[in-house]
DNA sequence: CGACACTTTGAAGACGATCAACGCCGGTGG
DNA sequence: CCACCGGCGTTGATCGTCTTCAAAGTGTCG
């Protein structure tokens, strides 16, 4: 349990607590885990405690009521799963978050977070600052969602994930299935599969799970015509600083 | 100029401030005018101050290369509209802020807020909610735009500006033009109109800009069935409580 | 080897975007 | 008073893209 302490003390929402707020938030919280596949929580559950993913991946998402899974977020170590849904002040979560892969949570007590969150004055300014950087990029992602074509709004996402992860431009393995990557996309696993063979023509080539991308210049072209032209897509100058650190040139 | 101080004082982000706290904020702000079309604000400029809607509408939009507008908010009195990102530390604006009508905001110099959004504190408590009410009806809103059809969203969206607006359910007018609802909702105009017959046959009948809804149930099954059967949707209990406030029955 | 989850490919269909033309209305100016 | 204009909205025809349904291929793990 040392070293999940040690982990979550690395994450950036804390890495800035001073040493007696984070022995406080210690004290008042545990880390639990949780295997492949179980829900953290489902849709209507009571919202008791505020999660923080320390290890592993989490997928956040709605069902319609013909069953069809919208995934509405990926999270990561370092993500908040349910920040909203606590500030807000639900009383009942409104999505349903299952575990992708091995999950190590930290789990605060909601009840103790709203008495105390005035003695964490850094986690409240994290929480302000990650839930105004989430809101851009979901207004951003609606933007994309409706002005481009899958075409771009794939490529877009591949270099992002690349920049995220801190992948290798030239080549690196997908972090999810592609089921799960198309739900995220808000597109059907068919359109997203016969995507990526359009994409091979424009820079960016994906077999199985290897991605590589073959010339970064044309399928930055191709995609998020919005960001790029707008220069607000950060995404962009990391994957050039990137790839000038790898190697002198990218094709 | 002291009236508008009045209007700013009653709206919810201000009106749990303390005397102090306000007079604080009045001395280290200002409010302006902006006549009906006037940009506040454009792309790329600096993000020097924060502002809030006091009286009037605020559109929030970007363009796309190929000049198209797109609509990534419509604001009314008592909304922030940059908070997200102020609070990101932009230090440029990503988007434009126009005058719709008439127009009154209050502006706060970024600057003197970070140095004194501490001694702000419900100020701050509020932002924080308010970021994260925006940032769940964004995802919200991105659920519908790929899980509805046009009709179920202009159904759903009439309802909700009948109870935002605090309207009779049983005839209201528009409260702004055809051309940027359908830029608010991301559909182009044509569409927009030709959902508004296709409502006539489902309880939402639209002529010019006066709205009725007479058969409200159908309405709503019609329209947002991700909320309904969540009964996550706070616009239809609202409306309910609005309809029988206002009379016995609604057809 | 067989079961199962994941992915690819094909063909058909639905829906909204786009282009184009026209109607309506308020304002301005002759 | 009428004519013209511009912003706004409607309607029609066509087109492209994504979804849907269906079937078959690939991989892994017991």
């Amino acid at each position: 349990m040392n070293m999940e302490i040690q982990t979550f003390r690395a994450l950036p929402l804390f890495a800035s607590l001073s040493a007696d707020e984070a022995a406080l938030l210690i004290r008042n919280s545990r880390i639990s885990q949780c295997k492949r596949g179980r829900f953290l929580y489902m849709h209507g559950d009571a919202n008791n405690y505020f999660y923080v993913v320390c290890r592993g991946t989490v997928q956040v998402f709605r069902e319609t009521p013909d069953g069809h899974e919208i995934t509405s977020n990926i999270l990561i170590a370092g993500d908040t799963i349910n920040a909203d849904e606590v500030v807000s002040g639900l009383t009942i979560h409104m999505a349903n978050a299952r575990a992708v892969d091995e999950l190590a949570v930290l789990e605060i007590p909601v009840k103790w977070l709203r008495d105390n969150l005035k003695d964490l004055g850094s986690l409240s300014a994290h929480l302000l600052t990650g839930l105004a950087d989430r809101l851009r990029s979901a207004e951003m992602e609606a933007e994309h969602l409706t002005t481009m074509s899958a075409a771009q709004i794939v490529a877009c996402y591949l270099q992002k994930i690349c920049v995220l992860y801190n992948f290798d431009p030239h080549g690196f393995e997908l972090p999810y299935t592609k089921t799960l990557i198309a739900s995220r996309l808000r597109m059907e696993l068919e359109t997203f599969s016969r995507t990526l063979q359009k994409l091979k023509d424009q820079g960016v080539t994906v077999t199985g799970s290897h991605v590589s991308f073959s010339n970064i210049r044309k399928a930055e072209n191709f995609s998020c015509s919005e960001c790029s032209i707008a220069e607000d897509c950060a995404t962009h100058r990391l994957l050039h600083a990137r790839l000038d650190q790898r190697s002198g040139r990218g094709a």
